[in-house]
DNA sequence: AGGTTAATAAGTTAACTTAACAAACTAAAC
DNA sequence: GTTTAGTTTGTTAAGTTAACTTATTAACCT
């Protein structure tokens, strides 16, 4: 537990009072003082460090209300501050961006992964930030830190890649060597946690304090929100609905469809579907193509297509009925094509679960994992300013 | 946001003192200091407040080291300076119990549920406090509160029992019905929250922070403590494990077998097992008889039983998958023959899930209720003394 | 119509309270 | 004589209350 002191209190009191700036703005002191329930004078002192600091900026008076007074004087939060590097290592791609306090992404870059994988991927990652920095003719002084997330577990507190399959990592010492490229606060993690954090921050899950993602892409993966913070269980290892076993008797002789994958995975994932259809048809095809052929009136695609979903569906309704969250948000490649099988999930979510919980698809486009690997580093990084 | 003033610090370091002096008494001031990195003035002042408070007391002189130095004096932590009112509203049975501020349950009542369910059950629970408080010679002023857990989905903050099939409550005001008969401080919760608020206490969770507790009795349901606080969901039914699928195809055409019941619970539960069971020999038979009966070798008794387990080890295991605990707890009617199965809920988690968790039942006895609804008591109530 | 006054609200100043802390102290041991 | 426990004293940092200044509106008066 924290220990409480004089310091303690003005940094918790200053948070309040710029969170409360930054959901009511304009707001005037006055008001803050009657919102946050902290005495005027203290309100007045801790927003006179903030116009100091920059976080919040004057914008003339208001208006006075008929009985008469004087005019308050708006404040507003002043997001472009100070910004922050969001990188997202994926296996295909490393995005990278520049966002502001609101998590607005002022520019973005990527290159691709494999290209650079055991040469200079931080060297390359490097050159992407300094282009984005003369861009914006910004320099080191005008960043708080940075956050990126990595497609694998990540120990967050050593800062190493357990497991990333996708990157031929294994115990990885990735701040470290980041560490050694940028001299900033930096803090990493997996990348469907950081993207959760991200939905929390400014995407569909923005007013709800349980949230799950799901990311269907090549493999299942998810990351959970709870109690408005990120879970990461006992071995950074939660979430991994990929894993769920959603048919006892196909179980009992379950073989993964690729070294590490889990059951669900294994059943209704990119490359299982891409593999069942290839099998059936004799012809190498990917996911990709299996929802094209499916959308044709192929048979055969529509029913390895339906057997996923069926699965997904009831991976998904197990999730629901375990935590009850607000809200479950699908990303990957998948959920472009959501609203085709929507129906069939909803049905299997209706008949199986004992609430009910809305189920949508990410509205955040290809910088998600830049936005959250921003959200991460706010969240992470202990300074007045922290979403 | 909380706010930060003078009494807020001064609350937060008396916290942190006592949780000092509990975790490591006798402990003397110095070592508190020490230990907790407040100053040697500011700790003797709070312990100063416990021990006027009766919190704490001085238990003689520790000794000095071979270096020399004046002797310390040994401070401990007082758990019968109040006691607290645990109440656990089951359907079979109305468990009571006065527990001290360590989790020690000093006497403890219970009566049948059905014969006051509608008549004066309150009343009746009312009795067996007051006999309890004559047992140990207690006024009210010795209380803290009540703590009570209910078989049903219940709404915390409002204190409304919003569903009860066991107690046949549907929006029941419990709260307000207690506060009508015990002028103290009320909390109520699920009867399975309150079970892991307890195992974290005192029990085989002591000292995890991501505990599931699962209940296998007529039906099966699950209370989640995540990062070391108790998850409710957003509608206080997270936890339904009752309600997993874990087999797609016998999920199509799926009927209850009790209205309101959940998959697994149709497949694993207690009703259900005696059910199926009663329908493949043609004769009335209860979980417990099936039970016998598998151990004297009756075959149809332990495919019966097999089928279960198989499925109740899917459904742990996409447990774990999920939330990677560190701990699972068993309990209710089953826990007591785990030994019997554990082999094979073992290689069901060994298969499918990408880590490992312990599986263990509860060490906890008839009491669990009582003290996890202590447990739940002090976790809510806001004094100086905090679970 | 224009000026005056009372009421009201925003924000600041000054005096006070609380709690933590550092340094110096006393007490008690080896 | 040294070392450790615990207390006393005075200081500092933060928030609060109450009184104040500043700015505005509305009503009233000539």
């Amino acid at each position: 537990m924290q220990k409480g002191n004089a310091a303690y209190i003005k940094n918790m009191n200053t948070k309040i009072v710029l969170d409360c700036i930054i959901e009511h703005e304009p707001i005037s002191r006055a008001e803050i003082s009657k919102r946050v329930k902290i005495s005027k004078p203290t309100v007045s002192q801790l927003v006179n460090q903030l116009l100091l600091d920059g976080y919040v900026y004057e914008v003339g008076m208001g208006s006075s209300t008929t009985t008469g007074g004087r005019k308050p004087v708006q404040l507003c939060f002043n997001a472009r501050n100070a910004y922050i590097i969001g990188v997202d290592i994926g296996g295909s791609k490393v995005a990278s961006g520049l966002t502001d306090l609101k998590g607005n992404v002022h520019t973005y870059r990527e290159f691709p992964t494999q290209d650079f994988l055991n040469k200079d991927l931080f060297k390359r990652l490097k050159k992407d930030v300094q282009s984005m920095l003369d861009e914006l003719e910004l320099t080191n002084r005008d960043l708080l830190g940075l956050g990126v997330g990595i497609a694998g577990v990540t120990n967050v507190e050593k800062g190493i890649v357990v497991e990333a399959p996708a990157l031929e990592w294994e115990n990885f010492p990735i701040k470290e060597k980041l560490e050694a490229h940028f001299d900033l606060p930096i803090f990493v993690d997996n990348d469907v946690n950081i993207t959760v954090l991200g939905e929390h921050w400014i995407g569909a899950g923005e007013d709800k304090s349980n949230i799950i993602y799901i990311s269907i892409g090549t493999g299942i993966g998810s990351g959970i929100i709870l109690n408005g913070s990120l879970y990461r269980g006992s071995n950074y290892s939660a979430g991994e609905i990929g894993y769920q076993v959603t048919d006892r008797i196909r179980a009992r002789d379950f073989n993964p469809v690729v070294k590490g994958f889990g059951f669900l995975e294994s059943m209704a994932g990119g490359i299982s579907i891409g593999e069942q259809l290839s099998e059936r048809i004799n012809k190498k095809v990917t996911a990709k193509e299996a929802f094209e052929l499916s959308d044709k009136g192929d048979e055969d695609a529509r029913e390895v297509i339906d057997f996923a979903i069926e699965n997904l569906g009831i991976g998904i309704s197990n999730y629901i009925s375990l935590l009850d969250p607000e809200i479950i948000i699908l990303g990957g490649g998948i959920s472009g094509s959501y609203e085709r099988f929507k129906g069939k999930i909803q049905d299997i979510i209706g008949k199986f679960t004992p609430g009910k919980c809305k189920v949508i698809p990410t509205s955040l486009g290809k910088e998600a994992g830049v936005i959250g690997a921003s959200a991460l580093f706010l969240k992470e990084y202990d300074s007045i300013f922290k979403i």
